[in-house]
DNA sequence: ATCCTATCCTGTAGGC
DNA sequence: TGCCTACAGGATAGGA
């Protein structure tokens, strides 16, 4: 699902149309969700009015008068969608309903119940175990290619498993890790810990690059992902590699490639992509 | 400590 | 058309 570009564009759209509202009721449906299913605490978010909606890696915080936030992960098919009055047609795996004073309506749907949502009091700081594993964002502070070599030093993984790994770098995820190396021009076999300066270099060029253009665009809706007006996003056509595979590459004609690492795809073109695993 | 694998779910696309 | 399989943007626990 929604990688950083994804979330930071519901971050975005909350901050403007949601935050300042007040919350009249809040409850979960009966379906529940599968990991950290503890949305238990929803109700009492009756009363309070959202202050502001903060993104940490792929979690959005959702902070209500300074006592109570808000967690949510969109996993692989998450949704939050706004309603200025509630839809009529009844609409499956929707997991949370909140209703504002003044009438619209959000929800959490998530089909395939890998998201998160939870509620936890706001001094707590001891907080959350997930969100304090997180890694650097990669987009503010701007990384330098010092900072992602040091991050990289001693791991024998592979540079698209690297920039997936949350505990590094918190945000990128499977969609944008094959369009950042593409566009660096480093093989994503590659480890890691044996990039040369001057292709960390390219990478540290490309993550903003490629993860600001996505967030311009509302990200990439592949299937499932949604912004908060139920539109999909506008990325999926800039996609250079991604879904590509034995397609022509954009750059040089040859064939995209299309290998697994990890139990994930990743999508690339060996010839702009020169080097293999060392 | 680090890395790998299996697992949690449902929906959809593609092959036959 | 229908059935079946493979696959999907993620994170995590447990074992090597």
């Amino acid at each position: 699902m929604p990688e950083l570009p994804e979330v930071e564009t519901l971050r975005r759209m909350l901050t403007s149309r949601v935050v300042g509202r007040t919350v009249a009721s809040a409850r979960r449906s009966r379906s529940r969700l599968h990991v950290h299913a503890r949305s238990g605490g929803l109700a009492t978010l009756a009363g309070r009015r959202l202050e502001s909606v903060e993104r940490r890696g792929k979690y959005l915080l959702f902070r209500f008068d300074a006592e109570r936030v808000m967690i949510s992960h969109l996993g692989m098919s998450g949704r939050w969608l706004l309603f200025e009055r509630p839809p009529g047609e009844r609409t499956p795996h929707v997991h949370a309903r909140f209703r504002f004073r003044d009438g619209a309506v959000l929800w959490f749907q998530d089909p395939r119940r890998f998201g998160q949502l939870r509620v936890v009091a706001a001094g707590a700081r001891a907080g959350d175990a997930s969100l304090e594993r997180l890694g650097r964002d990669p987009l503010d502070p701007p990384l330098r290619s010092g900072d992602l070599a040091a991050l990289a030093a001693g791991t024998r993984l592979s540079v698209k498993q690297f920039l997936l790994d949350q505990r590094r770098l918190a945000g990128i995820g499977n969609i944008y890790a094959s369009e950042i190396l593409f566009r660096a021009r480093v093989d994503p076999r590659r480890r890691a810990g044996a990039l040369t300066e001057a292709q960390w270099a390219a990478v540290a060029v490309e993550i903003p690059a490629v993860l600001g253009a996505a967030i311009e665009r509302m990200g990439t809706t592949f299937s499932m992902y949604r912004t908060l007006w139920n539109e999909p996003g506008q990325y999926g056509d800039q996609l250079l590699v991604y879904d590509r595979e034995g397609l022509a590459c954009r750059r040089c004609g040859g064939r995209v490639r299309r290998i697994v690492q990890g139990q994930r795809a990743t999508f690339f073109c060996p010839t702009c992509q020169p080097g293999g695993r060392r």
